[in-house]
RNA sequence: GGUUUGGUAGCUCAGCUGGUUAGAGCGCCGCCCUGUCACGGCGGAGGUCGCGGGUUCGAAUCCCGUCCAGACCGCCA
């Protein structure tokens, strides 16, 4: 037997106890007449004790030990003569009296359990090396025990997951296909699935009203921290419901997670619609973890506001701009010239656009000073810092120019601030839906996208998110305008999930087709196995897919998910470690018919 | 495809405006050390300064190109 008890358990009560121990040499630390060897399992590290007094054959031996060795000891437990309050295991030590080394290690490239920061590109290439960190193993404890939180709230709920293929069809909506070429259909290729969500949507129709799984999805496109082409998501799908059931489910969960794992307690998830997130954070995804609202000085449509006029003279910043916007930095008066322009930079840094900042400081002693006192009285200043309802002691900030641009610079500034203010905690969590979303993005011919694509409508989810009822009648006079029945889950401004009720009717799916401008053809070449099915009878239904690892590792307080993936890609999508993607043999190219051009 | 930061010893990094033999800490090797736990002491080995070209009497340092890595934009639910 190689262990009768594991590195991280003994403890006072073991005393006298004869163990066997195995595991790997964290280190050796030779004192002359005596050496301590640290044994480091998963589950913790036991001190080792050799002296040349109780067995000098044996000391010797373990002078000889490096680290990451593996080592299998028998020794009875005995109390430290000094002792380590620093570790669970630190009254004890084993008295060995008797070594086995199971293997022998080289010098491993990077220490493991030190404080040093090593770079990811070695830490991926040695990944199971980094692997035996206690923070890598730690995440991926993490992740088990979210994935065990879900299987367990789905169970008893009578979700049941069910496998779904690998090898499916490209369709061209959404993301770039993965594809695989088939040897015995030569010429013809295979695609991963982005989602399975076309196999869902069948698990409906033949009746698994509850359905979930933990699933490998894959897409081709860049990666990010938090997007690697091989992702996990918690798909879901369920049939008889409505939104309200769906959104109650999953809020379920997900609480049911940051209970076990966190032992977070979440109040209700708030609501809000889209076209609110759009107006007061300027994002689908707001941080709601702080405040901060967007307060428009003007604004395209609902201009009845006269905020922005100038009582002195003209200011054609403002007089231009489509919209000004601004946010209230609450308790920021005291940023310095150098503070704001830095600022300033940051919005005109080239991905935001901004062409300036516009700032007011409403300080504690109750005067206002702003960076346009030139155009604007201290009475229009006092209009604006009523609008902001902002009080002594306050920084304002005002971006204008194009509304959506604008929009996006000021999300940016305004989640810059709250960092730089502290009030994005990664131990607080803010939870909501988004609802509402828009059906339809119209396609702009001068996009870099697929030609075929540009100058019509694409749906902003999949073509089966059912709109709105109430919007069904706009499809064909106003198609921007249609809502669709469809959700987004957003917690710290990460979106974790998001989902729809699919449409089940197949008028109405034909008049989505239509609006997409699809023809009688490309539906049925693309779709027409799941609108076939839909002709024998399909329930109302609908779902949600949460990203699995993103989940993770936003409970686990990280931007990126790679440490919550066991064997991760890099940034170009390699795998560091197997290097892969490869080249594949000549002989491999001539079954499948493949020829490769330059 | 773009923007940006970086690449110097096994690891983490210093090396300013060009100037003898390129440094530190950790790690590694050797010797010493009987209560360490970031053990300690003494000594030692270890470098194509990512690669290629250019400027210069002289390049880790300046210029051009290229490769690799990280973050972001485009793209992507």
């Amino acid at each position: 037997m190689y262990r009768t008890i594991t590195c991280g358990e003994l403890t006072k009560k073991n005393i006298d106890e004869t163990v066997t121990l195995s595991g790997w040499v964290q280190i050796a630390r030779n004192l002359g007449g005596m050496t301590f060897i640290d044994l480091r399992d998963r589950y913790g590290i036991t001190q080792l004790a050799f002296n040349l007094d109780w067995d000098k054959a044996l000391c010797e031996e373990a002078r000889k030990i490096g680290r990451e060795w593996v080592i299998q000891i028998e020794g009875a437990v005995i109390e430290r003569e000094s002792k380590n309050p620093e570790m669970i295991t630190g009254d004890i030590e084993v008295k060995v009296s008797k070594l086995t080394i199971l293997n022998q290690s080289i010098t491993p490239p990077f220490p493991i359990n030190t404080d040093t920061d090593v770079n990811e590109e070695l830490r991926m290439k040695y990944r199971y090396l980094d692997l035996r960190n206690n923070t890598l193993r730690q995440k991926l404890e993490l992740r088990h025990r979210i994935s065990i939180a879900i299987r367990s709230y789905l169970n008893n709920l009578n979700f049941i997951e069910v496998e779904t293929p690998v090898l499916i069809k490209s369709t061209p909506e959404g993301a770039r296909d993965f594809v695989i070429p088939s040897r015995i259909n030569q010429g013809q290729f295979y695609a991963l699935p982005q989602s399975p969500q076309i196999f869902k949507q069948l698990l409906m129709v033949g009746g698994f009203d509850k359905y979930f799984q933990i699933v490998k999805c894959f897409r081709d496109e860049d990666l990010r921290a938090d997007r690697q082409p091989e992702f996990t998501q918690i798909d879901c799908e369920m049939s008889f419901v409505e939104q309200q059931d769906v959104l109650q489910t999953f809020e379920g969960m997900i609480r049911n997670i940051f209970k076990y794992t966190l032992n977070v307690d979440f109040p209700n998830f708030p609501k809000m619609t889209y076209a609110d997130a759009m107006k007061y954070y300027g994002n689908d995804k707001p941080d709601t973890r702080f405040d901060m609202k967007f307060v428009e000085l003007k604004n395209p449509l609902s201009d009845t506001s006269t905020l922005y006029k100038s009582s002195l003279q003209p200011f054609s910043v403002f007089e231009q701009a489509e919209s000004v916007i601004g946010i209230c930095a609450t308790g920021a008066a005291h940023y310095t010239r150098k503070q704001l322009d830095e600022l300033t930079e940051f919005v005109k840094q080239p991905k935001l656009g901004a062409s300036g900042l516009v700032y007011f400081r409403y300080a504690e002693d109750g005067t206002i000073k702003s960076s346009v006192d030139k155009f604007f009285s201290e009475a229009d200043l006092k209009n604006w810092s009523q609008a902001f309802n902002s009080k002594p002691g306050d920084l304002i900030l005002i971006l204008a120019g194009p509304k959506e641009k604008t929009q996006k610079a000021l999300s940016e500034l305004r989640l810059e601030m709250g960092s730089k203010l502290g009030l994005r905690k990664k131990n607080v969590f803010a939870p909501l839906w988004i609802v509402d979303f828009p059906l339809l993005e119209w396609n702009e011919g001068d996009t870099n996208l697929l030609a075929s694509l540009a100058g019509r409508w694409h749906s902003k989810h999949h073509p089966f998110t059912s709109p709105l009822m109430s919007d069904v009648q706009l499809l064909k006079s106003n198609p921007a305008e249609v809502r669709a029945n469809a959700y987004d889950m957003v917690i710290n401004g990460v979106e974790v999930g998001g989902g729809s009720i699919r449409i089940h009717d197949k008028i109405l799916q034909n008049q989505i087709f239509e609006t997409l401008g699809f023809t009688k053809e490309e539906t049925q070449n693309q779709f027409g196995f799941l609108l076939n099915a839909f002709e024998y009878g399909a329930p109302p239904h609908g779902g949600i897919a949460f990203g699995f690892d993103r989940l993770c590792s936003l409970i686990g307080g990280v931007d990126s998910i790679r440490d919550f993936i066991a064997f991760p890609k890099n940034n170009m999508g390699r795998d560091m470690m197997m290097d892969s993607p490869s080249n594949i043999s000549e002989e491999q190219l001539n079954e499948l018919k493949i020829k490769l051009s330059n």
